[in-house]
DNA sequence: GTCTATACGCGGATAGAC
DNA sequence: GTCTATCCGCGTATAGAC
């Protein structure tokens, strides 16, 4: 074998340990999951993936980190230069695509942040406040502008991530209601469509 | 010791079980959650605990009985005779006041429901169908008889299920968010303001 | 690098003393 | 009814064979 070669196994081995745990760990929370458990579903010896991440902590802090870097990448980015109306159609756009695409990561972090965020506090406390903190004040500045009604814009953001992410969390139970098995990829542009309106007709953009 | 007096301890104590339990079950999941970390946060032998439940099971249901018990009567109504700017102020008040009041019921049941509802998959495909197809119908009546814009219900209920629960299940990110250690009365108000004029806006009610 | 075998502790549950 | 002592299995992690 070439070194290549098992840097391949190497990085094919690593892939299929995150993408089984990160199951295990919203089937079963951190606590509850088992290193067994994540090594049957990847089809790797328990050895193997143990021998790749160490511990079981290093396993779950990898799954976060691929998931915040998701957010990261997908969530697109809220600019004045847009304006309301592009700026809002594009986030809500981009929110709810996640949410249908990669409903597992927005479940790996809902359940920590449900669980007390123990292993976000920081990332809560720095890269998310400042976040919030910028686009809270484009927001007053279109505010301020007249281009927009006047509302808290912190009140905002939370309305658009609970509603967009609402569709990837609570997946089962809206299906269960809706009597599903699966969403279709036209439910995206369903629920883009009527969020993005409903979020514009209650800021009285246009 | 009387009777009574027996009677007296067993409620007091099923109900330290059971308020220990929850807090439990949000910080470890079910599989997670251990039947010693209740007992001690409990303040009683673990034997007790498990004579009064039997097994970490039936403690588990029912902290989610309490739970749906509490969303039954906490949740108000949506009725016709109201009309929608009635229905939807009560009802989004009556959602906000549950999530800052009781936000830890709020967590059990995303918990539950992010893990894939495997203990209140019944309890969806049965009763909360039923409510989601009842309220739909008075929405869409409210449509036709052009009180309100037409969109989809269900997206409606999400909506408001959604952006109310929010308060409650990502409280820990809401509060370091915004830099503070606990809600205030006042943040009630406000986000039962907030959310009921966007919600009416968005509908074009008024 | 990969896997088997095993040490060691924790957790659920029960038996039985008080 | 209440609690102590204990059983037994599971889970993490490692040692060491291949």
């Amino acid at each position: 074998m070439t070194d290549k070669k098992q840097g391949q196994i190497r990085i094919k081995s690593q892939e299929k340990i995150l993408l089984a745990a990160q199951d295990e760990f919203i089937s079963n929370g951190y606590k509850g999951a088992t290193v067994q458990s994540i090594a049957d579903l990847a089809g790797l010896p328990k050895a193997n993936v143990l021998y790749y991440f160490k511990n079981k902590e290093n396993i779950y802090h990898a799954v976060l980190e691929r998931t915040l870097d998701m957010w990261d990448q997908g969530i697109g980015d809220i600019v004045y230069e847009d304006g309301p109306k592009v700026a809002i159609e594009k986030f809500v756009s981009a929110k709810v695509k996640m949410s249908f695409h990669h409903p597992k990561a927005s479940k790996i972090y809902a359940m920590e942040i449900i669980q007390g965020a123990q292993h976000l506090k920081e990332f809560a406390r720095t890269y998310l406040r400042k976040w919030v903190r910028d686009k809270s004040k484009i927001f007053q500045r279109w505010i301020d502008e007249g281009r927009m009604i006047n509302i808290e814009p912190i009140n905002l953001i939370f309305l658009i991530w609970s509603s967009t992410q609402h569709y990837a969390d609570f997946e089962t139970q809206i299906l269960t209601i809706m009597n599903r098995a699966d969403y279709e990829e036209d439910d995206v542009e369903q629920v883009t469509d009527f969020l993005t309106q409903f979020i514009l007709r209650g800021l009285e953009i246009q």
